[in-house]
DNA sequence: GACTGGCTTGTAAGCGCTTACATTTAGCTT
DNA sequence: AAGCTAAATGTAAGCGCTTACAAGCCAGTC
């Protein structure tokens, strides 16, 4: 089989110099019309591409973007990195996306490949790693921004929200609701300062008003999880009336596993949730949960990437969460 | 800064020659204990890290698997594409993954782009696409593989289900139960195989049985796409008492606007849906649908994906489906 | 003691592209 | 028409790595 065509192959079909495709193919103002012609015709029919990684390690960038989430198993990040995705795409950039599964270590050594790999910059999700990653990327002066969270005093650029204050805004309206017994089924909080900031959130609500801190039950992210949280709650806090999750997945199961257990939602008992997921209105009744501006962080996210990689300064960006107030949380002053 | 250290830096330290260092990290058996010490000590020291694109330039391989899959917005392909990275990883292989939208422009486009970045192998979806990108690869020489369906006559090897048998069996279930007039809610059909094998796994059954083919309704992906061509469903066919769905999410959102119009399911209406996505049991009341083994598919198609690029021979291959009944589908014969 | 053969290591030629610099060409000026 | 400038193109040096081949070394043989 014929090997597939380099530069070179189209530079001696044009009668030009590797030179002149090059220029051809990456600054086509450089090379006057009639010659510009020539050569992609030859590329077209010699059905030319050009060689990545060539051209990596020649020009030193990739037009390559990186991403370590946590996990893609859930759709938890799907419609963020789709919008960053999208941005990326737009201005001609790749993104290469690795998974952690919440293993720092994992996620250390995806950075590492992607540093390999010459990412021209990577996002992030959430601050909580060794510092260690933050002193790799400067030495390699790699761009990073962080997403899903806010901190403009963090050793890289965050575009984000706030956990803890969209936690506590929620918490507080349940409150004024009556509800004083509270519930918290969370995400594991170690190395996850979203998971953190939004029981934090529950529980500074709590001490501000003089109230006992909420019972915290921290589990795995999925439905089933979200069940047997539940469960353990009601064990360990019976006269709980408020569960407040830490995503809309947990709440949807501690959902599914009151009414198993013959508890009317939110008469007997209150639950909301976190994110907004499609499936917060897919459950009946439907959960009350903290509106997360996925696609639009994605697409902040992506955008101040590219202009920290452009070398252009980068500011923090704090967006607004609200509250979607549904059928889930129950009045108890009526 | 000083730049990012090269082989030739380790080499220096190590005193020997970039050779040596680079059969220390690719052959480690072809040096002597002694000098791979020391070289193993001159990377640690400099914090070597290798180039991946000069590698790859260099070797013609690139550890790294291309996928092409519609979209990673919706939680659809998620966990098998989860399976799959697991198994790649394992073997030191990366995942480069791009989304189409549907749109076979960028999907072709798509392909190009993880070509020209030297994929060692690439995973499609289904196996609707024009004849020149099969061509491409094979011009191209990259191992591919097509998931998420079978056939084992296709352009490449597929690893998958058979989506017009899984339909079928549901659909025989739900005949037995007496429903005779079927509406189906599918997908857009075109350029969608595996669409397009449910909606026919559905017909073949009715005309065998000799009964009126069903009425189709096509739609974008979603809840609220569901929700509407279930209004469209009913405006076209009032007498349908069985939706079979093309998956659950469009399922789900039918059944939320039945509930809407005050029609129960499955007394009123029966609704299944297809692939058993964790919002199946989330709803009430749970819905009947065909499980597809995400995970299992992901691992196997991981698994001939690299066995074709070793360069070892593929056969298809054909995983089996499970009708799962929840509560959905009523009898009619009651 | 010269020779063989098996290891280990070094030498150096690329892999396909970009780009600084040199050269040629063409268009104006005077 | 000579001279000058600017635009277009060519030349060639890498980018950081792998690997075929050559060279060196040493133990074992006859």
């Amino acid at each position: 089989m014929a090997r597939t065509p380099t530069l070179e192959d189209v530079a001696d079909a044009a009668g030009v110099s590797t030179a002149t495709v090059s220029r051809c193919l990456n600054a086509p103002e450089k090379v006057v019309e009639e010659t510009r012609r020539r050569v992609l015709a030859a590329v077209e029919a010699l059905g030319y591409a050009p060689n990545f990684n060539a051209r990596a390690l020649a020009a030193k960038r990739t037009q390559t973007i990186g991403a370590v989430i946590p996990t893609m198993e859930n759709a938890f990040f799907a419609e963020g990195m789709q919008a960053f995705q999208s941005v990326l795409q737009a201005e001609d950039y790749m993104l290469l996306m690795a998974s952690s599964g919440y293993d720092p270590k994992v996620e250390a050594d995806a950075i590492r490949t992607l540093a390999a790999r010459g990412a021209d910059g990577i996002l992030l999700i959430g601050f909580d790693r060794d510092p260690e990653v933050y002193d790799f990327l400067r030495t390699q002066s790699i761009p990073a921004i962080v997403s899903w969270t806010y901190d403009p005093k963090g050793p890289v650029p965050s575009v984000g929200f706030d956990n803890a204050a969209a936690m506590a805004a929620l918490t507080r309206h349940a409150l004024a609701l009556g509800h004083r017994e509270v519930g918290v089924i969370s995400a594991y909080q170690r190395g996850n300062d979203r998971a953190r900031g939004r029981v934090e959130g529950v529980q500074s609500v709590l001490s501000d008003l003089g109230l006992k801190p909420a019972h915290v039950i921290e589990t795995a992210y999925g439905v089933a999880e979200g069940a047997l949280a539940f469960d353990q709650l009601m064990l360990d806090a019976p006269r709980t009336t408020l569960v407040l999750c830490g995503n809309d997945v947990l709440a949807a199961g501690a959902m599914r596993e009151a009414q198993a257990r013959r508890l009317h939602v939110p008469d007997d008992i209150s639950i909301a949730g976190f994110d907004d997921l499609g499936l917060a209105r897919l459950v009946d009744p439907a959960l009350s949960t903290v509106r997360v501006p996925h696609r639009k962080m994605g697409e902040a996210a992506a955008r101040a990437l590219l202009q920290h990689v452009a070398g252009e300064p980068v500011e923090s960006q704090l967006l607004e969460t609200e509250l979607r107030l549904r059928g889930s949380l129950a009045n108890l002053s009526l």
